[in-house]
DNA sequence: CTGAAAGCGCTTACAG
DNA sequence: CTGAAAGCGCTTACAG
């Protein structure tokens, strides 16, 4: 036996019945309309159980022109913030009767793939948190032709996509500056690598360089290191820092990650933090709360994105296009500890 | 302006072409017959250009019975086994022509939606790490329909679909047996949570209580605690354990993650690890390599699944239904300096 | 209350 | 080399 699916077709033979009136007992019937009596729909769902028959995505997605899909998109590895956004839009989205499917973005092999499922409407709409590979144009494209786009990003302009401002360049920059303030002149950087295994010069790392600059304190590229996305490059590169005869006396980590494996390898060497090494952090994971001592770092206040959620669902709701709005949740400099 | 999308019906008349010339221009043509000549080509192209055409999924999969979409399903939050195998299947993937979706099951919140996706065709065939909520018949059900499907599981017998044994339970008793050949007798354990916040009486803790009793060791309730999922119940757990009046020498965390707070917990304490408390975890992440000591962890020995998405790719290639197989990629207990 | 029929956007044997 | 036409599996105005 061939693996055929049953469709409503074989469904309405076996039960006696049209197509039309399959699909109504299945899916309802717009706009008030009764639905079939209950011995009609008895003899259907019948029919549906015998056979074990499944509605058919492709075809009811084709002539409804919706998919009830809504996507998460994010760079990859998941982080603690990605997992609660998926877990957030699960929630909503089941009230809804949507589906949700996350889209991890690998820089390396994601590239057209990953743009095919928007653009080719896989899916009716998406969150998209910071630094996916998407530019403006792209996005309005996408927007134009339907899609409900929610947008984590400081710098585009909201155009039939929403965009949730951050901050993050003034609050990275609050971290290098509070350093700074308390007399540090040698800080060291754990930046994200570029594809060439260097420093990117990312939102993080230029903000830090900024606030040096408007203090005329000269940047030393030799305490730069790309090593914020592997723990243990990260827990090396501090340990080899700190061995330096002129060694750095504050770090400011691209994740919290790499800062909590930095204060590691600064206890394991004996060195206090923050007297002998002051560490803030960027991304305000919970994790960082429990490290002695706990970390300082920048990120939103609280683990919730219930209004970029609700806001997606307000697109999605809506009977014609909404225009575009600036969503807040600003970055801040979370004190606490380490530096 | 609605937002209706241009059709390949709308590419035709501008091009002046039928929609099968636009289709086999986009989409090629089967068996190697040749394609529409350049000239013809080129005003498909620019009428494309000209309007921003993309292709609709849902046409394309209802005709050719395929979405060209595979997924992977893990038990949220992901880990750094799920992130490598979103990679890994996405690199396969794009080489095929294939998009990836990862679809994390939140326990309380996702059951009949994210059933929805592999039920209703929104994909080919998926890989489900273990602990995806679905059952033997489901799945069977499933493969049935044409889903290809790469499962593990250790106790599921194969059936249309693919089993990959890692053979758990036996790994997670050499830990227990190691911790007591080493003359431990109170042993603690950070167990996963049930939804009532109890311990979670999972392969892990059945393992090590069946370990136990095998040596005529009784087991101490008050030593297991349901922390393993939480970063900072687990460092706050261990802190209370190690501060009874008859602490236990050693500890078997669900998680690797947790048996790292653990060791944490130990060292603020002036515990040493492993004199004062051995610590085994679970899992075998790659952040046990970077605390002091190296944790001793059960797990699988490389960060590796090559193979099983091979075999998916394989399943997916194949002109006709495969038949089950096993597969194994057994954890082991990999000891290092922790305990 | 129910059914016949059109059509969503594609692909693909088939005819010319 | 290209087009007319059928059909994938649904949903839904419309007629009866």
């Amino acid at each position: 036996m061939p693996p055929r699916r049953p469709t409503q077709r074989d469904i309405a033979e076996r039960a006696g019945v049209s197509t039309a009136t399959v699909s109504y007992v299945l899916s309802g019937r717009r706009g008030g309309v009764k639905p079939p009596p209950p011995e009609t729909r008895e003899r259907v769902l019948r029919a549906v159980a015998e056979t074990g028959y499944q509605l058919d995505h492709a075809g009811r997605s084709l002539r409804r022109q919706r998919t009830d899909v809504v996507a998460l998109m994010y760079p990859a590895p998941s982080s603690p913030w990605s997992d609660r956004l998926a877990e957030e839009l699960q929630v909503a989205a089941a009230e809804r009767g949507f589906a949700v499917v996350a889209l991890p973005v690998i820089t390396s092999a994601s590239g057209a793939a990953i743009l095919r499922v928007l653009r080719q409407r896989y899916i009716d709409g998406a969150v998209l948190l910071p630094d996916c590979p998407l530019d403006g144009p792209e996005l309005t494209a996408l927007a134009a032709q339907g899609q409900a786009l929610v947008v984590f990003d400081d710098d585009l302009e909201p155009d039939g996509f929403d965009v949730v401002r951050q901050h993050r360049s003034s609050a990275c920059r609050a971290a290098t500056e509070r350093l700074i303030a308390a007399g540090h002149r040698r800080i060291a950087v754990l930046a994200h690598a570029d594809d060439h295994g260097r420093p990117l010069a990312d939102v993080k790392l230029r903000s830090h360089l900024d606030a040096l600059a408007a203090h005329g304190i000269p940047a030393d590229p030799g305490l730069i290191r790309p090593v914020a996305d592997s723990r243990s490059d990260a827990y090396a590169a501090v340990r080899d820092l700190l061995r330096l005869p002129d060694p750095p006396t504050a770090l400011l980590s691209a994740t919290d990650r790499a800062a909590v494996d930095g204060i590691w390898a600064a206890r394991d060497l004996g060195v206090d933090v923050p007297g002998g090494l002051a560490v803030i952090g960027i991304g305000n994971i919970p994790e960082g709360l429990m490290i002695s001592p706990p970390l300082t770092t920048v990120g939103a206040a609280a683990l919730d994105f219930s209004r970029e959620v609700a806001r997606l669902f307000e697109r999605l709701d809506a009977p014609a296009a909404l225009p575009g709005v600036e969503l807040a949740t600003p970055w801040e400099l979370i004190v606490r500890a380490s530096g």
